[in-house]
DNA sequence: CTATAATCAATTGTTGACAATCGACCCGAT
DNA sequence: ATCGGGTCGATTGTCAACAATTGATTATAG
């Protein structure tokens, strides 16, 4: 039943679907940060002229998966802890916003699509399969958001989301314990579910909080451990 | 000691000084909501190709002050209340963030850059200058998030304002009298200054839900006044 | 050998021509 | 009179050639 508008969709333009190509290959780590982009090397893989992939490039630029230094070249955006950091803070405020809204604003519908993401995340998760539990994590975050009916809100959130991905696959942050994970989740969903707008938001706060904290952990113990190396060894 | 700087700055480039020509014009309500832009008219006008108005114009679409629909037609975006609220409610989330960032990160330097701009807004609500308010206002704002060392929150609070600015000039949102909104940015100064995150954050929260509320106030006001001159009248 | 300036190839920036698409208009059928 | 289909002008989408800029390389002077 969604098939049928996707011809009226705008994704059939080139530049959008060259923008599509290239984001999947950068969010999914073929492409590295700081990896050059080169305009006619796209065009010519992607087949198409150099003006599209031109427009592709701002695209991705505007989402922040790509930057680009005038006249002299494009590159992957860099991946880092502070990158990282921002990203997370960023996501906790509006996520906590959405959280907020959507609890006060669920729908009977919007409920049972809530308790479906959910029950999809728990058996992600009882099945251990990394990916899929990560799919189901953004995709819950994905549905509260879009429960807010706040449309600026779901467009941030989704740049942020592939901004995220990308970090991930090249920080290495790994997933909390599957327990916690299912566990903090659930609580989110309640909050929601029961239109507590104030524990949503809370909740969605620390949430997303937690994983700034576990971030910068692992990277002073990196730090510590790389200084430990090359200074008293 | 910036104006230096100004030969290697990007915004020599074409396609962003025509971006900056039409952005003004679109916040400055010289074009009104809805307004159609044909890409042919402002290449002439601006004396560049078509290609360059095109690139301008995807760059105005991802600030969010201007729409596309494929194939048919590049227009400026709507004004409504629901997109003020969009904004207000999107900037009090942000802002908040910032102003937690900017009270924990406040270096003696960022504090005397604060008393300046407040100072100021101060001196401007004294004149009575409506305009002079507003800027300075909006400059007390964007030097807070600056402190905030984030680059992605300051990209997108600039973002923010700007539309902020177009939804104001058609929306017809006044500001509050002088005196409250010099001791709603007096405190939040403060709070900043001293180093007092959640106050901060919290006054940041309040200073723009308060603005959403007035706004929505207005709104019902309105369509009230409107129901009631077609309605029994 | 180093520092500086000129040269050049690689790359991005800009343009005008051509193709595809859309919405309005007109026409005929019912 | 209204509805459906086709035509046409206006507008956007795509492309390939041309111009401008950069960073690296080489030559040169000290």
């Amino acid at each position: 039943m969604v098939a049928l508008e996707s011809l009226k969709s705008q994704d059939r333009l080139l530049d959008r679907q060259a923008a599509n190509s290239i984001r999947r290959q950068i969010v999914n780590g073929i492409m590295p940060p700081r990896h050059r982009l080169l305009e006619t090397e796209l065009a010519g893989n992607l087949e198409v002229s150099r003006g599209t992939i031109r427009s592709a490039l701002m695209q991705l630029a505007a989402e922040g998966l790509v930057c680009q230094v005038a006249f002299t070249k494009w590159e992957v955006a860099p991946a880092s802890v502070h990158e990282a950091w921002e990203l997370y803070t960023l996501r906790a405020a509006l996520e906590a916003l959405a959280a907020r809204l959507a609890a006060e604003r669920a729908t009977p519908a919007d409920r049972a699509e809530l308790e479906k993401v959910f029950a999809e995340l728990e058996k992600a998760a009882g099945g251990g399969d990394r990916e899929a539990i990560i799919d189901a994590d953004f995709n819950l975050h994905r549905v509260v958001v879009g429960m807010s009916g706040h449309g600026r809100l779901i467009q941030q959130h989704e740049k942020l989301i592939q901004q995220v991905r990308f970090q991930m696959t090249h920080i290495g942050l790994t997933a909390r314990d599957y327990h916690h994970l299912l566990e903090d989740h659930r609580a989110l969903k309640d909050a929601v579910a029961n239109g507590d707008a104030d524990e949503a938001a809370r909740l969605a706060q620390t949430h997303n909080s937690a994983e700034v904290e576990r971030l910068l952990a692992e990277s002073v113990e990196e730090k510590s451990a790389a200084a430990g190396r090359k200074g008293p060894g």
